[in-house]
DNA sequence: CCGGGTAGTTCCGTTATTCGGAACATAATT
DNA sequence: AATTATGTTCCGAATAACGGAACTACCCGG
């Protein structure tokens, strides 16, 4: 019989629905190790880790010999190599990817400004592709982020193609966290927002997710309607004003209702 | 200072002494759904790996759950989304690749053709940038792919930087897979190549991988020689003349000597 | 050179998870 | 409807992970 602390102990296992055992426990570290900002020590990972000692130990030698992780001779962790070879497997064979790769490149150059390519996953949107200008200032690797759906274009975008029970459900319970002055603040704000991108058919992101930084987006649902995902072109506040966005805007639906063309093409009409 | 790939010989996948559990299943299955040409069914994957059938759901259903699997509603398998995530993060804060970029641009730049920085582990190297002519950069197409080193010319020079006995050590029981017909054929015509190399400073690669394709390629060694890589540029045979991979060998050699004096102010001079 | 702290590794009895055959379910095919 | 191919769930047995504690290696100040 558990003692009575219950509500407290479960908290965290309310959290994940299925264990994953084992594997669950590795990937953790393995993430641990990513997100870090730098190479960690044994020490660094057992603190943020509760984790024994020698149990970490044995984990991190498990990682270690599969080549999900490395170990420097001064005992450093980081990630591994192996894993990028996975994920660029993953990436250059991904079929949406490379549907939608030759309409990212056209939006690119029409507009000269950089055009990400984002999927929906809950209430998140991890990008896919970037296509960048010459001019670009920022090399920072875009691909595999994660972002909130709320506060950025591809996201809103993809939510707004929702039905509104769906809808309703993948927003349930998020929290607007105010990146900028801009960010949407709360659920009325977000469908609010969302209802005029259904109504014109893009979304704007004016400054939402970070300062200085606007976008528009447009769209792109697969036929059977279960994955979701949008195209964005994005510039800097000071070069790319409301018009210019208004202007872009067609393009991006453009481009994305080609991706989807093309995808009804090439998957093939069965189903 | 260590710059994160430490590249430890000995241990190739062929002698697989430890056994890594549960991981080490895991793992295999991973990569069999990677390599794989396409998206696997769950007989696809039961026939390739020798587990029963019970075995085999549970071990999917954890990689999907963890995300490192995707499954679509057809049963179908692939890679899941969760390994690009952790994989960009790691590869956009490596921090030899973030030193080596800049001078990668500028090469490319310089010679209009494309240009690789690949790192040395064992007899293999793994492409860890790829900077191409008129678009951006093309982040996964061939970064994280593992090629011999042999036949390659950023292989090739990595290899030049090592000593005899080394050198002796990590190509022995090497297999000379003829690639064209102009790859190497066995450690005695790799050995002169090599000498020659160390004698002019760079390695060519003509043809010797891939017919069309040929490359020059410059060594990079870490200060404590620990990790070595290699950078390229490399151009289609009929557009690329030996004369013309003559004059970009200086460039590439610069190339490679500026990333090595950049590591070492900017790693620090301890140690 | 010593003593004491820190960092990392190994051991081994206990515990929890994985294993895998077999029964159960659910399409697809004839 | 009968049959086959395919995917899912169960549960006792086997095995791998757990984790406390003992051990080693190293660094640093005295």
């Amino acid at each position: 019989m558990s003692v009575g602390l219950g509500s407290e102990a479960g908290k965290n296992k309310a959290h994940r629905d299925r264990e994953t055992g084992t594997l669950g426990k590795l990937v953790s570290l393995l993430d641990l190790v990513a997100l870090a900002d730098g190479p960690m020590r044994f020490t660094d990972i057992l603190s943020l880790s509760d984790q024994p000692r020698g149990t970490l130990h044995r984990q991190l030698s498990h990682l270690v010999n599969e080549g999900l992780l490395e170990v420097d001779r001064d005992g450093r962790y980081r990630i591994g190599l192996r894993l990028l070879a996975l994920a660029s497997r993953s990436w250059a064979r991904n079929e949406f990817r490379a549907i939608a790769e030759p309409h990212l490149h056209r939006l690119q150059e029409v507009t000269g400004e950089t055009v990400h390519l984002g999927v929906l996953r809950g209430a998140e949107v991890i990008y896919l592709d970037k296509v960048e200008g010459q001019q670009s200032v920022r090399m920072y690797s875009q691909v595999g982020n994660a972002s909130p759906a709320y506060c950025t274009g591809v996201g809103k975008a993809a939510l707004s193609a929702l039905d509104d029970a769906e809808l309703a459900k993948r927003i349930a319970g998020l929290e607007y966290r105010p990146y900028t002055e801009h960010t949407l603040r709360n659920a009325s704000e977000l469908l609010s927002d969302i209802s005029q991108i259904r109504g014109r058919g893009y979304a704007f992101d004016l400054e939402e997710h970070e300062n200085g930084i606007c976008c528009v987006a447009a769209p792109i649902r697969s036929d059977d309607g279960h994955m979701l995902a949008g195209v964005s072109v994005t510039g800097p506040a000071y070069r790319v004003t409301h018009q210019t966005l208004q202007a872009w805007a067609p393009l991006a639906v453009v481009a994305a209702d080609s991706i989807m063309m093309d995808m009804r093409n090439r998957m093939g009409p069965k189903r």
